[in-house]
DNA sequence: GATGAATGAGCTTTCATTCAT
DNA sequence: AATGAATGAAAGCTCATTCAT
């Protein structure tokens, strides 16, 4: 008996099938962006993969389960991203800025799946799951326990409350996000590094020392 | 004035079909904020206003041409109170606190109309017409010329650029906003008018002074 | 103010609704004869009965309603019709033979309304709500009454099962009747009636006095 | 005869594929009766099967392939019984017990294949081969000889239609199992044996001495 | 104005069947 | 023999929109 189990496809191995799902996955994150989740149909995403329609049922129940995974498989990677930020032993304001150009960066490199996480997903928590409900109450945790950090450790002002403070926050780049995903704020490409680390700056400038003049305001 | 107001009137003048309209927008708003622009059908809205559905498209060309009836009806309005606030003669800083309240207090006093132009229409920009981008991109003007006038005036640091100051004060309501209207961010009832002054102060609060110690950051 | 309503349509009043409904019923009958429940397309419904497949769906809510409504709304109408027979004051033997003769003559009036019946709604009893199970359930309580009756009467023997009876009288004429329906026993149409006539009372004649010789069996 | 049934053997002989297919249709009786024809999946089958779907192709041409052959490989087998019991040299009484026993057993041994056979087979006769409608009406030209037959020797009345006969008496046993088959007649399962002898005696009782008091009627 | 019957494009989803490996 | 990825026909159903009355 061979102890060595021959394959017929000299092709990939067991994660052949996890390949093509995140191929899938990839194809609805481009026809999400394009066409909006509601404007997408199951047989899009089934051309721009390169497959027959019927195949993305075999990889996903529906065309909902799709958008879910979209925002499960990559959130939790975004979250502990910041996590590991804001365990770190750093000057609040160096985290602060780090989160800016985390965020503004994840719409850089992938801006698609920034505009589907922003306009399919986010405004449809509707009919989300608690799980993805709780998902995104999990960043914002994140930004208040920072914020909290920083006063207790004498850096931020404690007379501000935190939960409004991390709103304050994490608002400003998310509308940043919104502005350049609904290409409202045209920025050049050639730019864009630039201009989003000026802006992540920038915010977390606004945020720790305000914007009135110093014994003014 | 008259006391009575007379409706059914016979002979119909102008208000009455302008009456009728408004009536099924109301209804509209209702029920797209209850199942969502998609999820609504126009027979929803139909019975919602108490009228048959074959009606409705005697008030409006179709279904998309509510939604955009429900943004431009009421945003010129809400833009009017913006720019009376921007163009008095007052601090900035009382001028922030009181675009903030009137932002929130948009949400209080009406909330169905917010969550459909936070959940439905800023969602579908990327298909509106120009006609609705240039309209919010007004209000985004407006805020950054009340920052520009008071970096001018001395009362605002000028060494930050005015654009993204903007965006972080739009943003922080926003994010309060959207919160709000997923019911993730929950407020008695009772307390709603005070959290929103408190919220409205806080902003504006960090927004001018910043969130680090003095002297520090 | 008119007395008398002028109504648009010149034709159907009230029931014109009731009406369509029943047109559909009967090309659903014709469809479901011809095809089977499950070969059968609504759109084959709807075009036999001249109409867009849409609107079967104002009238039904879905294609299984059809199925139960052609049940439900001839099926108690029969039910009534042997409740007759069974309460009348008449000999058992004349109640039989009027009840097979009943049966039996369905098919001839009605040939694809029974065999919807035999072949689609009976013999899917699985799926079936408790409902027509139950309504199916009171015709054989009804034959067994009138077996029970007969026996009280002394003009039945009393030492067989009613129930048991019941399913002799019932299946027997089951059979005939499937058997017509999937054509295997072929009648002349002329011959028809005198043919479900002989049936009728031989069945009646086999059920009361048996085949066995007199003295003999 | 060998005591060792040696399965698995490396060279397949002719019965090892004949072994595999009977396993699936074992597994197809199974889940048709569970779910109906239509509502089984090719998958579902396999998965009961414990094969690859795939596979099952290898063994029959299509879905309805399986169907026909449940139907044919068993059948048979129930008709070569029926015709030892009607060409033996017994009194038509015994005979008829002799039948109705069989076929009531038939369920109680084997009440998945009935199901089926009453629910799924019968019920597509309407597109069945003539081979399927011929094979059944074989047996009931069995039951129509041996009413037949009875009728020569004396035993039974000659002034009955023989062919009317043999429904009535097919019928009633049919209609028993139907009713068992939906579950409509509960019977305790530690009972059933005996209450199958039981019906199988009353039922000939009745078609050979009627239900009619002696002398009355 | 008012009604709701009527239409049919268009969608999601299922699943029998094929076939490369 | 065995697998299950891949295909795509086919069907049910929804609902925006039209239009006769």
């Amino acid at each position: 008996m061979p102890a060595v189990q021959v394959k017929f496809s000299a092709a990939p191995d067991g994660s052949a099938r996890r390949d093509k799902r995140n191929h899938i996955l990839d194809a609805a994150i481009a026809v999400f962006a394009r066409l909006g989740y509601h404007g997408a149909r199951v047989s899009d995403i089934a051309r721009e993969a390169g497959i027959a329609y019927g195949l993305v049922y075999h990889y996903f129940k529906n065309k909902e389960e799709i958008l879910n995974t979209i925002f499960e498989e990559r959130w939790s990677g975004f979250l502990e991203a910041v996590e590991g930020i804001v365990e770190a032993q750093r000057p609040t304001q160096d985290k602060l800025v780090s989160i800016a150009a985390l965020m503004l960066n994840a719409h850089r490199l992938r801006p698609e799946w920034v505009k589907v996480l922003v306009l399919e997903i986010q405004r449809s928590s509707r009919f989300a799951e608690p799980g993805q409900i709780r998902a995104v109450g999990r960043f914002f945790q994140l930004i208040e326990r920072l914020v909290r950090d920083g006063q207790e450790a004498g850096e931020l002002r404690r007379d501000v409350d935190a939960e409004v403070a991390s709103y304050v926050f994490v608002g400003a780049l998310e509308i940043v996000i919104t502005a350049r995903v609904l290409d409202v704020l045209r920025v050049e490409e050639a730019a864009e590094a630039s201009y989003y680390e000026k802006v992540a700056c920038t915010v977390a400038d606004i945020f720790l020392r305000g914007l009135g003049q110093e014994g003014g305001g």
